[in-house]
Parts: structure tokens; sequence; C-alpha cells
DNA sequence: ATGACGATTTACT
DNA sequence: GTAAATCGTCATA
């Protein structure tokens, strides 16, 4: 079961509230299953907010997917080296997408951990709650990239979103994270996580 | 054509 | 805490 298109016709602050809780499931092409449970998501509002890829209207070939149907996944490419993924909401035509920031890994974590492994040192190996909990580290494991930018999250069968099952506890919510120089809008509450999860960025 | 800068992560002092 | 990594996109010329 996963959610439909009536899910992400809404506004952002309202997707990324209800996202939380939700299970991320990513199938790769050799059918391993990756999931994880989204623990943090941040809203971008669309042409006022100057934190947003789509701020006064900015449309290209880039943030092209954002002004596609709600349910669409937009994925970026940041720093020469990062990917980030997005789930557009909204109406046709309204650039709005609530950004996926940390997942609790909860299938698939053997392969989870052989995405994320580099060199590092050892006296700081790799930790569970270290192999989702940021936006590009999420990619990373899910193997998320370019290639998966505007898919439909509603029909395609390597990427989807399953409703929340039972409580989620406590929500905390404050500024987005890395958007210092959007003005006034870099410290709006656009931002929400779980309480105290280990699995949240930061 | 050129230069500045990211919705980040990692390693190092 | 600070800085490097690394390159597509965008503004300016």
């Amino acid at each position: 079961m996963r959610l439909d298109r009536s899910a992400y016709r809404v506004d952002s602050p309202t997707l990324a509230q209800a996202l939380l809780g939700c299970i991320l499931v990513r199938v790769l092409d050799d059918g391993l299953r990756l999931a994880g449970r989204i623990v943090e998501t941040e809203a971008y509002c669309g042409p006022e907010d100057q934190a947003a890829h789509s701020r006064n209207g900015h449309r290209s070939p880039r943030n092209e997917v954002m002004y596609g149907p709600p349910g669409l996944a937009y994925v970026y490419f940041t720093y020469g080296m990062h990917h980030c993924v997005n789930v557009v909401c909204g109406e046709v035509g309204e650039p709005v997408a609530v950004l996926i920031r940390a997942l609790e890994p909860t299938e698939g974590l053997a392969r989870m951990f052989a995405n994320r492994a580099g060199k590092r040192p050892r006296a700081h190996p790799l930790r569970e709650r270290d192999l989702c909990s940021g936006p590009a580290r999420l990619c990373q494991a899910l193997e998320i990239d370019l290639r998966l930018n505007g898919l439909d999250l509603t029909t395609d069968s390597r990427v989807w979103i399953e409703p929340r099952r039972g409580e989620i506890g406590e929500v905390a919510n404050t500024a987005r994270i890395g958007v210092e120089s959007a003005g006034v809008w870099a410290g709006a509450p656009l931002r929400w996580c779980l309480a105290g999860s280990a699995h949240a960025s930061r």
C-alpha cells in the first residue's frame, strides 16, 4: 500500500508533517528492497520562499519537475557531489515540495552500509545512525540519483512512500537547515522532525 | 567565456 | 570549530 495522488495534493507544510513516520521504499534493479521511516522533513513554499529553488518563480531544466503534478520525485545534484530528494506537492504549476532530510533505516541495512562506506578512520566507524541522517546521506544509502528525477511516486516500481503505521510521538518544529542567506525566510519554522530521534540530522 | 555559489558531508586542527 | 571536496547552474560580460 502506498500514498496516492490525493495525499500529495496539499501544501508543503501540511505534507512535511504528514510524511513523518511514513516509510520511504526503494527497490533496486536487482530486486533488493531498501526502506526507512521518515523522521525529518522540510517544506519549500514556492515563488515567495527565498530559500526555495523556485524562488521568484525561477524555472529551469533543473527544477522543472517542481512545476509538475503532485507525487513526483524532485531529485537535484548539489555541491558537485551530492543528491537530495524532494516530494512535489500542491497543484500542477505550483512549484512547491518537501525535502526528505532523514530516515530511520528499516530494510536493507547491509546494502546501505556498503553504499555509505568510504575510506574513513578506524576511530570513527560508520554507525547505523549515520546511514540516512541527512538529505544527501539517505540518497547515497538508497541509491537515489538524477536517474530517478521526475519519477511518479504513485505508480513507479522503484520508489514510493507507504503510510505511517501507528503513532509517531512528539514532533519538533524548527527553522530549516542550510538556508542562512534566505532573508526572513531563513528563520521560518518549516522543518519538522520526530522529537528525540537518533536518526535525524545534526 | 568567466566566476561565484550552493536545500552537504567529511576530515582535520 | 574550520576547510576541503567538486561541478552544474546561473549571473554578468
